[in-house]
DNA sequence: ATGAAAGCGCTAACAT
DNA sequence: ATGTTAGCGCTTTCAT
C-alpha cells in the first residue's frame, strides 16, 4: 500500500565508511576496534541516520528493547496507575512496553506471556497474576521476569516486588474491629479465579483470630461490576455493618450502590478500599484505603529487571509495606 | 543467561512432513497447495506445536501482529480508559499493543512513533497528539495510522476518529452561560504545547460569541498538577464563578483545591469537566462533564486500522458527537 | 503442486 | 584491527 520506509542498513554504513559490515557492527558497540574507528563510524552513522534495526537484531538473538508488561485487569484503576508508572520507568531506561491485559482471565495471562516471549521481549513484568502454575517456570526460564504483587512460588524469577498483603489486610480488619464492626462483607475479584490468594487467606485467618464474621463475596473487578452486587448485598435487612473491597475500583461501585439505596457512608455502612487510588481521597466521604507506593513499586520492578538484563544473576526481592489511610468512609457502626 | 526456548522452526516442520520449507510456508497460508496438503501440514504443525516466528516474519517484511498505541499522557484518567478500551479491541483481533506514553511532551510523540515503526508495528493508533507536523506525513506514509481526537490535517492517515470538540465546548459554555456565569476560567493542558488546538480555539470563539469572559489557564494534565493552580486561582478575591476543565482529571484537582479552601461546589464555584470519566458521576457533587463513547471510539479506531491492514485503501472517518452530562457540580452563581 | 535458492539486516565465529 | 562467511526463521522468486 504505502511506500515502506528506506532505512539505512549496516551495509550502507559499511560502504559509506569503507569498512566491512562486521567492523561497523563492532565499532558501533565499541569492541574490537580502535577508538579512532569507533569515532569515525559513530559520526558516519549520525550522518546517514543509521540506527540498528531492532527486529533484525532480535532475530539474530540480541535484545529488542521491548519489555512485556502483563496486567491482570486494566479495568482496575489501580492497575492503570501501575501501568503508567512502570511505563514511565521503562521509558527512562530507553525501553518500550508491550502491554498485555488479561482482562480478568487468569488463564489468559500465561497465553499472553508466551506470545510476548514469541515477540522477543527482553524481559517480562507481570502484575496481579492468577494462581502460580508450572508453566510460569518455563516462561521465567526463557526470559528474565519480575513479578509485582504476590510472588510466584517456585518460579525462578529475576526479581519480585512483593506486597505485604497480610499486614494490609490485618490493619484493615483491625481498624474495622476497633471501630466496633463484627460483621463485614469482603468483596474480592480473585475469589473465583484464584481462591488461594494471600489476601483472601489473610482475611479468613485474621477475621477468625479477632472474632469477626466475614462474608467473602466474589466480585467483578470494576466499578460497574460491583455496583449491582453491592445493591443486593446492602438491600438485605441483615446487611453487614461494613464492606471491605479488595480494590478501590470495587469500592467506587459500592459508593454508587449506597447512593442509590439512600445509605449514608459511614453512618449506615462503612466502606474500605484497598490499593489506594488518587481519586479515593476526593470522594465524599473520602475512602479509607490501603496505599502502596506505586512509583516505588514501579521503580523497583524495572530496576530488578534492568539488573537482570544487564546480566546480574542475583534474584532480587523487595517487600512493600502498605499504609492504612483511615479516612472518612469508616466509623463506628450505627445502632 | 537462562536457556533460550526451543521453538519448532519451519524447517523442522518441513522435515516432519517430508515437504520443503517453502511448501510448508505455502500450506500454512493455504496457497499454491492441494487441500489435502494444507490439512496434513496444519495437523502436523499442531502436533509439534509449530507457530510462525513473528520476528522472523517481520524481518522478511511481513506483519508482526503488533500495533503501536501512542498516548499524549497516561497521567490523564480518560486516556487510561482509552488505552484499556483500545487494547481490548486489539486483543479481540489477535493483535498486541506496543504502548508509548508521550507523558505530556508533544515532541516526544513523533520520536515514539518512529521507534514504534522501527519495531515493525503493523499500524499505529495515536490519540491526543501535539500540533500536526510534516513528520507525521512520513510516518503515516510508511505504516497505516489512525488518529483519535483531533485529526492531523494534511497527513495521509488510514482513518480518523474525530471528536466534535466544538460542539462539546459550545454546549459546555452554553450550559454555564444559561446558568448565569459570565466569568469562567478554562484550565487546559494543551495551551502551552499545542496552542492552536481546536478545543481552545473553540473556547475563545464561542465565549466571544455569547459575551462570556474566559481566562485560559495552562495546567498540567493531572489531578496533582491542577490542584496548586486551582488553589491560586480560587483564593483570589475576584475569582471566576465557574471553572471549565478540559479534562476530568484536572477537575478532580480543582475539587481537591475547593475542599482545602472551604469552597462549596457549586454554591461558591461551579466546576465542569471534559471527557467524562466513570468516577465523575460518583463525586460529590457529581461532576458535570462531556462524554465521548470510549468503547465506540476504540472500536472505530481499531476497525479503521484493521481495514487498512486488510488492504482496504479507503480512508475512513468518524465524527464522535459528545453528550453533555449536566450534573450537580454546576448551578447558578451565588451572589 | 512442490523444491531450491536467495535474502530481509544483523552479529559471531573464524580467518587474516 | 579488520574482512569473510555463515547463519537466525521466514517468505518469495524462479525452476521443475
Amino acid at each position: 500500500m504505502t511506500g515502506r520506509r528506506k532505512r539505512a542498513t549496516i551495509r550502507e554504513l559499511a560502504a559509506y565508511t569503507g569498512l566491512s559490515a562486521s567492523a561497523v557492527s563492532y565499532a558501533l558497540r565499541g569492541i574490537h576496534v580502535s577508538a579512532e574507528t569507533v569515532e569515525r563510524v559513530r559520526r558516519a552513522a549520525e550522518e546517514i541516520g543509521y540506527e540498528a534495526d531492532p527486529i533484525a537484531r532480535a532475530l539474530r538473538g540480541g535484545a529488542t528493547g521491548m519489555v512485556g508488561l502483563i496486567v491482570g485487569s486494566l479495568a482496575d484503576f489501580w492497575n492503570q496507575e501501575l501501568v503508567r508508572a512502570v511505563m514511565r520507568e521503562l521509558r527512562a531506561r530507553g525501553l518500550h512496553a508491550l502491554v498485555a491485559d488479561a482482562d480478568g482471565e487468569p488463564g489468559r495471562e500465561l497465553e499472553l506471556a508466551r506470545r510476548l516471549v514469541d515477540h522477543r521481549v527482553d524481559g517480562l513484568i507481570a502484575s496481579p497474576v492468577g494462581p502460580p502454575g508450572d508453566d510460569w517456570g518455563a516462561i521465567a526460564g526463557s526470559v528474565p521476569m519480575v513479578t509485582i504483587g504476590d510472588a510466584l512460588a517456585g518460579v525462578p524469577t529475576a526479581g519480585e516486588v512483593v506486597f505485604d498483603t497480610d499486614s494490609g489486610v490485618t490493619a484493615t480488619l483491625g481498624h474495622l474491629h476497633t471501630l466496633g464492626h463484627r460483621r463485614v462483607a469482603v468483596l474480592s475479584w480473585a475469589l473465583e479465579t484464584s481462591p488461594g490468594r494471600r489476601a483472601e487467606v489473610a482475611v479468613r485467618r485474621h477475621a477468625e483470630a479477632i472474632g469477626m464474621e466475614v462474608m467473602l463475596v466474589p466480585c467483578a473487578y470494576s466499578l460497574n461490576g460491583s455496583r449491582p452486587l453491592a445493591l443486593d448485598l446492602l438491600a438485605s435487612a441483615d446487611r453487614p455493618s461494613a464492606v471491605f473491597c479488595l480494590s478501590d475500583s470495587i469500592a467506587y461501585g459500592v459508593y454508587h450502590a449506597c447512593a442509590e439505596l439512600g445509605l449514608a457512608i459511614p453512618a449506615d455502612v462503612s466502606v474500605v478500599g484497598f490499593d489506594d487510588h488518587p481519586i479515593s481521597r476526593l470522594l465524599q466521604p473520602s475512602l479509607t484505603s490501603t496505599a502502596w507506593d506505586v512509583e516505588a513499586v514501579a521503580r523497583a520492578a524495572t530496576g530488578f529487571l534492568g539488573d537482570a538484563l544487564a546480566g546480574n544473576a542475583a534474584r532480587q526481592r523487595m517487600v512493600v509495606v502498605p499504609t492504612l489511610l483511615a479516612r472518612a468512609s469508616t466509623a463506628a457502626p450505627g445502632v
